[in-house]
DNA sequence: TCTGGGGTCCTAGGACCC
DNA sequence: TCTGGGGTCCTAGGACCC
């Protein structure tokens, strides 16, 4: 029997988010900024059909926005997650197989599903989502993930359907010969035009190479692609628990700094987010990086990256900042103006697995009581944080006054409607 | 003035081993 | 004159994703 994926995409979903909670919105141009405000990460289709490119640096496009009447919002992360959790809590509730892929994405196999009557199921899905979260969604299937990629493609650009099953609503041929190359899910710019090069328009056109003829003048990965557009499973259903092999923490500044102890603030902020997901998922670290770089867009960039090893593995914020700061301190040139700092944990292992302990670390070393006592200080710092408010206890090392000149801009930013009591919207009559 | 913040996997090449 | 072959591990860099 052959398998079904079925991808559902939430459409423009951080305008989608900030629409429902400010229904004025709603058939207007809207965009969502980056971090900083930086580029346009979303767009509402009013947006993109006014020629607003994904990606656009915002300070290009400020007067154009003004004079289009486009509305700019800063990104709200807090809120986009909130949302996205109820939008997936949804489709567990109808599919046990779910692979959480993005924010806004989430494969799942249909298994025993009636594959006769799919649109109609489909098309529930879509509507309790609308109903219940508010979020617009489209729903692509095909025998694979990068065809079930494929339809979605389909469903959203060219047919403005909610659903789109291959070789129901649309034959398999007529999908991929109207798929450009570069819209094919694993193949970005670099490849694209390499392909597009040698004539390989589209999907379809991919689709007929010899996978061993790509895998060795392209690579494995592009291979797979190409069997799984021919039908073949190469990459299957990941819904299982799999901690990050490296977690990161960075932040441009809202505006240039070159003061170290500024830097050593921010950075020391950062290290604590860092350490508080290596905590969240389990983890112990033994590898540091820290980098610190000038804006790239000017001409001298500078962009150093200390490696810092630990004598033994922590999930420690304390153990973490110090070996950062010191690693900064290497790598910190005074005079210049620096764009932006942040951590790297690599190295990263279970907390589970029992550990040898160096004999020769007294601060660590066998005193068990000790590693005890500091266990539970973080268990109570993670804990108090995520019941009260994020950062409500930190390091007296990562804040010198409430506002810190190294902290983000975010001009247009809407409120946490569902996170924050004082957010919450109130009805009058 | 102003250009995001996270991740993953693969590959090639070097060091080292027997 | 002729100077092996096979394997592992690690790292940096490059591609991709959202």
């Amino acid at each position: 029997m052959t398998r079904l994926f079925a991808i559902i995409d939430c459409n423009n979903f951080y305008v989608s988010c900030e629409r429902i909670f400010d229904p004025q919105l709603k058939h207007k141009p809207v965009v969502v900024l980056s971090n900083n405000d930086g580029c346009v990460i979303a767009r509402s289709n009013e947006a993109k059909a006014l020629g607003i490119e994904m990606g656009a640096p915002y300070f290009k496009i400020q007067a154009f926005c003004q004079r289009q009447n486009i509305v700019v919002k800063s990104s709200n992360y807090t809120l986009y997650g909130d949302m996205s959790n109820r939008v997936m809590h949804i489709i567990q509730g109808f599919e046990p197989n779910v692979e959480l892929y993005s924010i806004d994405e989430a494969f799942i196999e249909l298994l025993g599903t009636n594959h006769i009557n799919l649109k109609k199921y489909l098309m529930h899905l879509v509507k309790t989502i609308k109903q219940y979260v508010g979020i617009p969604i489209a729903i692509g299937v095909g025998e694979t993930k990068t065809l079930a990629k494929v339809a979605v493609f389909q469903a959203k650009k060219r047919l403005q359907q909610a659903v789109c099953i291959l070789n129901q609503t649309m034959t398999y041929e007529q999908a991929l010969m109207t798929t450009p190359i570069e819209e094919i899910w694993g193949i970005g710019r670099r490849w694209a035009k390499a392909l597009t090069y040698r004539g390989i328009l589209n999907a379809f056109d991919l689709s007929r190479l010899s996978p061993e003829v790509i895998r060795r003048q392209f690579s494995m990965v592009l291979a797979n692609t190409l069997r799984e557009l021919r039908g073949y499973v190469c990459l299957h259903l990941e819904n299982k628990f799999t901690p990050k092999k490296n977690i990161m923490s960075s932040k441009s500044f809202g505006k240039t700094q070159s003061d170290y102890a500024t830097i050593a603030e921010a950075l020391s902020n950062y290290c604590a987010r860092a350490s508080e997901k290596l905590r969240a998922q389990g983890s112990l670290t033994q590898q540091l990086q820290v980098f610190l770089t000038t804006n790239r867009f000017k001409q001298t960039y500078y962009a150093p990256c200390a490696q810092i090893r630990l004598p033994q593995y922590t999930n420690d914020t304390r153990t973490i900042i110090r070996f950062a700061k010191a690693g900064l301190k290497k790598i910190f040139k005074p005079g210049l103006s620096y764009q932006k700092t942040g951590v790297l944990l690599c190295d990263l292992i279970s907390q589970d697995i029992p550990l040898q302990t160096d004999l020769f670390n007294f601060e660590n070393g066998c005193v068990k009581d000790r590693l005890d006592a500091k266990q539970r200080t973080l268990k109570v710092l993670d804990k108090i944080n995520q019941r009260y408010a994020k950062d409500i206890l930190f390091l007296a090392c990562q804040r010198m006054q409430h506002t810190s000149p190294w902290m983000m801009r975010s001009e247009n930013r809407s409120r946490c409607y569902t996170t924050r009591w004082e957010d919450i919207i109130e009805v009058k009559n």
